[in-house]
DNA sequence: CCCGTCTACTAGATCGTTCTAGTGCTAGTC
DNA sequence: GACTAGCACTAGAACGATCTAGTAGACGGG
């Protein structure tokens, strides 16, 4: 740390500076700077003390600018949805282990997603992890033909567009299956509303009920994605007949239901069961508890990460189905004994 | 649009492939790209005709290498934060209106502060835009020789930081009047318990109280910026004599006293009067209903951009305080009638 | 002693823009 | 008719890195 003359735009220090400090050329202090291979072990090492010495950091426009593989990958996601932060922090982990840079791209109520996409694009990225993607397909396979595309949570897919999401089937299924085998039949399920993944949820929430034999009991409500939906849907619900559990689109509606359900006078699981879709930290809170489909944020994040590598290795576009597993807490339990 | 021959690795057209298709010098096209003056009507027209049907855009990384002003802004915030995710959604739209473009950098449990900006300076940013940094102030001093640094929502300040933030000693001090017109005179504060902030408000609990003449009733909990945190200081307060009411931390921790009052089977606000701090999305959902102290993001990150373009425009780093605003919803009523 | 190979290193082009310093042309002024 | 001013436009350097194609010198083998 130098102090600088005060009033003097501080320039900032180049590889041109390093080199001339160190006494070698450019082009080796590039080589030493990146760590590649052909540089000899004493001027490395003084090459990295005068970097050290002047406070070199490597400037990434001119890098990315020049290099072939710039090593980014951008990341498009909702900043008003707890759950994408989640998965996004877990990119950041997963990208860094494989030696690639993130670059974030919000989309937000001002900012729409091909604003975002575009944004990555310029920025020179490698390739774009779409978090819940919600462009048109053809619009999707047109990012598709620049860079490779991962489309994460969503099956909405498109020409050459890899998809890594967990099984959403499965994991209704599996939620069904958990509330059957707690004894309850009127098992009702509040939907996504056209949120994203919203239609396979329920088709998987009826295929599992008729399944099990309860087809006449099959009882899907108009919700959405947020709490005020589960709210306003659950509602609905305890105004009329009480069902035995209510399968909600994802964690924030069952938040919402379980908030109708707690105004109704009504203890959870004691007299009605829930479940959440997600295993976020909202369902982790411990006065939340909610039983909740966990779908991995971390290994979502490492497969997709994993997935854009191969796809830069130049393999083809692939449907990579995860499977979620359900999280049991404190939401859930025997069906009541009712009439 | 037009198809790409099959496996013919799609370069991407660039500013001379423009100029040559309309046959001018790239200097000329780059003046008609960016909208200066300087280009005569009808050849303006042809070059974005002719740019438009190439599909052309710019690369931003070439042109932030090469151009003078960057017109970037860096906004480091915590994934794990909704409230951070709200004033990034208003800067987005508050940097747009004032021609600058936006980037993103996370923190996160892996990823500390520091990396963060770092990354955002070696981005090429032209100021940063830190909400609730929690770097030392020699750090963020040694950032601020750097580039100009604003500091959102924290007082924690530095040579040569500015800092953009709400007046917290107000808004506490807002919440206890409150409090106390609607006849409360037992208030207790859970405090932020180190988190950004924190020792601010609860000294101006303190003062307020004082001011009330309630010294004999100040009581300050040990709490912190989460719902755990507050769920645990009034689960312990519960359990013993019931206050009046609560002042918490923030609004996430007021989620969490929420529960544990609830849970013990109090009614708020009629046992028990609860406040929150940051109006978040959390504080105005419809079963939650929070009265909070709002700072108002989009006004804040609207200043914030504009303390950053004032001190592009080379003026002297400043604080500037905001004025916040109590928002009364349903947390808080009258005080009970105790002996 | 000559030749080939390997290692350590360098000169200069290059990425795709923007910026600087002009050039030519027309028109207006005295 | 010379001079200036202004407009539309251009050539080429620059930004700060990486990449390509090489060179100088050491070493070993025949």
């Amino acid at each position: 740390m130098r102090q600088q003359p005060e009033g003097t735009p501080t320039r900032r220090t180049t590889l041109a500076d390093v080199a001339a400090a160190a006494g070698v050329s450019r082009a080796l202090a590039s080589i030493v700077m990146r760590g590649a291979e052909g540089a000899g072990e004493a001027t490395r090492l003084r090459v990295l003390e005068v970097a050290r010495e002047l406070g070199y950091r490597p400037d990434s426009r001119a890098r990315l600018l020049r290099s072939s593989r710039t090593r980014l990958l951008g990341v498009t996601f909702t900043l008003s949805e707890p759950f994408h932060g989640e998965v996004v922090e877990s990119i950041y982990a997963a990208a860094e282990a494989d030696g690639f840079d993130v670059v974030l791209s919000a989309v937000g109520a001002r900012r729409p997603e091909s604003r975002a996409v575009e944004s990555l694009l310029d920025a020179g990225i490698e390739a774009a992890l779409m978090i819940a993607p919600s462009s048109a397909p053809d619009l999707l396979a047109a990012y598709a033909r620049q860079v490779p595309v991962i489309s994460l949570l969503s099956t909405t897919s498109a020409e050459g567009v890899d998809v890594v999401r967990s099984d959403d089937g499965a994991g209704v299924r599996a939620a069904v299956e958990h509330l059957v085998s707690l004894g309850h039949r009127n098992v009702v399920h509040i939907d996504g509303a056209g949120a994203v993944a919203a239609d396979e949820r329920s088709a998987a929430y009826r295929a599992a009920m008729q399944e099990y034999g309860l087809s006449a009991n099959i009882r899907v409500l108009h919700g959405g994605a947020h709490e005020e939906d589960g709210l306003r849907a659950a509602g609905e619900l305890v105004a009329g007949s009480i069902p035995d559990a209510v399968v909600a689109f994802n964690d924030r509606c069952a938040l919402g239901v379980l908030e109708a359900v707690r105004r109704a006078g009504l203890n959870v699981p004691e007299d009605l069961s829930v479940t959440g879709y997600d295993d976020s930290q909202l369902s982790r809170l411990s006065h939340v508890q909610l039983t909740s489909v966990s779908q991995d944020a971390p290994r979502l994040a490492a497969a997709a990460v994993a997935c854009a590598a191969a796809r830069l290795a130049s393999q083809e576009p692939k449907d990579l189905v995860h499977q979620p597993q359900l999280v049991v807490r404190e939401t859930t339990g025997p069906a009541p004994a009712r009439v």
